[in-house]
DNA sequence: AAAGTATATCAAAAAAATAGATCATGTTAA
DNA sequence: TTAACATGATCTATTTTTTTGATATACTTT
């Protein structure tokens, strides 16, 4: 039994005959003929009854055509991903995204994406800060994250900034202080993300090192900000939304302003998709939520 | 591209390396060698790299076997399919049921059967009350009805006896007479089932032909005695909860006593899945619940 | 009855797949 | 390090499979 066969029984079905099928196959009708009469030899039940001028399918024929249409649909399907495959698209693309990223940035990319790739997979690797890292072991195709260019080894673009705030819970000690000091800070601790990977300790800003808790999401460090367990900064984005119902206060520090960026590894040529994804972001479109 | 090249490709995926899946499918390294590049020529892409001692998949030949793997197993499928055709089951079978036809008694004739021939898919026609009629014009095997032999074109086989009590209301006004005679009865509006299938009729017990109500299915006929709108028989498995729960009351006529039977066309042989149907009824399992 | 259209079948031809041998290369174990 | 072993590519000859074109037979239509 071979996938040909079965296409030359459709044919024969959609058509009306065998001969008709030839035609539209560009074969000679004995062809069509032998290899219905194989296909019939090897299954073991007849397909077409012919005892009528034209073919008629069995009840057997039926139920095997509905199933052999099912896998030709699929057939020409895997085609179609040959040829996705064979201009270069990319299976899969994988996104290390840095938990500072601010996400309704990326649905829009992703959604524009999907319905224009459908054929490939992605991959959201949703690191913590070293995003760039994901890029070096060849975790990630692109990474969207806060800048830090490792030794020309990585191509990066600037996008748009993020504000970090000091913040604690309304309930919180230190929200009763009109302008806490640095001597006010160090006596609560500080809620601080942390990635698992030790190479890059980028972890700036920390007031008192010995009066930390470390958390590795920030979905955590907002929780256990809320409930007023220490101090800690967030992305102005991520608690927009808490200081309105004020379950978080801002302190008086400055904020620290992080800039993010797109990056990829230089030796790695990015395919159709990876490029639209880095062009979503370096030609602006992913900025305009921010 | 062929099945056979997407099954070569997979059997040196799982066994490692050509030449062990040339040995399991007992064929020459050449010819599996041969496969694979004329299929990598029709792709346009490598599916292996041979830089290194052992073939390894290329991303895009990962992402192509594991499409083609699908192929592969709705193939088997396919293959499983046609056995079955093969030993002459029925791809497809078609039970009339009568609407008096207690349809719990059918849930678990269909459970077991379901789960022995999944490949078969059942269709229930559930006709008012001709059901032989739908074996007689081929639109069913078998037929679950009431007894109506039709010239001897019909193998019946008796089963069990339904009941069918003459109810009204609660609420209207025949339910007050302790013994409503015939006379009675004519003043109101009798509901009766009526098949859309002229050729026989077998309205039996119609008491005044001109003041009735005719509803295609038990369930319509319900409503309409609940609601008060008429008198009417039920069949006495329908009306347990009703009676029980005094929406409706029998009145004191005599029960019709009808009989149940299994019945298949005498012309046409049933296959193994039509002979478990009928062995199922026949023996006696599907009586129990009567 | 005649002309037109169907499928099956056969022998010959064409095409495709396979086998077996050989080569260059990489791995493993002594 | 060397010798034995394993791997995939490539080539030619062989085998198998598929296709063709011609012919026979059957059914439909006019």
């Amino acid at each position: 039994m071979t996938l040909d066969q079965l296409q030359v029984l459709k044919t024969i079905v959609s058509s009306g005959s065998f001969r008709a099928a030839s035609q539209e196959l560009h074969r000679a009708q004995s062809a069509v003929s032998y290899s219905m009469r194989t296909l019939e030899d090897e299954l073991g039940f007849k397909l077409f009854s012919r005892d009528q001028y034209r073919p008629t399918l069995t009840p057997q024929g039926r139920a095997f055509l509905k199933k052999a249409s099912d896998l030709i649909f699929q057939f020409d399907e895997l085609g179609e991903t040959a040829e996705f495959l064979k201009r270069g698209h990319e299976p899969i693309i994988r996104l290390a995204v840095s938990a500072l990223w601010p996400l309704p940035n990326l649905v829009g990319a992703l959604k524009e994406f999907s319905s224009r790739f459908p054929q490939t997979e992605i991959k959201i690797i949703h690191d913590v800060l070293s995003t760039d890292e994901q890029l070096l072991e060849d975790h990630a195709d692109i990474s969207l994250g806060t800048i830090f260019n490792e030794k020309g080894l990585l191509i990066t673009e600037e996008l748009f900034t993020v504000d970090m705030v000091m913040v604690c819970a309304a309930k919180h000690p230190l929200a009763k202080l009109k302008k806490p000091t640095a001597e006010d800070l160090k006596k609560y601790p500080q809620i601080v993300l942390s990635s698992t990977v030790k190479s890059s300790d980028r972890s700036g800003g920390i007031i008192n090192p010995a009066n930390t808790i470390s958390v590795q999401d920030l979905q955590t460090k907002k929780v256990f900000l809320e409930s007023g367990l220490g101090y800690g900064r967030m992305p102005d984005f991520a608690i927009k939304e808490e200081i309105k119902r004020k379950s978080l206060v801002t302190l008086g520090q400055k904020p620290i302003t992080l800039h993010t960026s797109i990056a990829r590894h230089s030796a790695k040529e990015l395919g159709p998709c990876g490029k639209f994804i880095w062009n979503y972001f370096s030609r602006g479109q992913g900025k305009k939520l921010k």
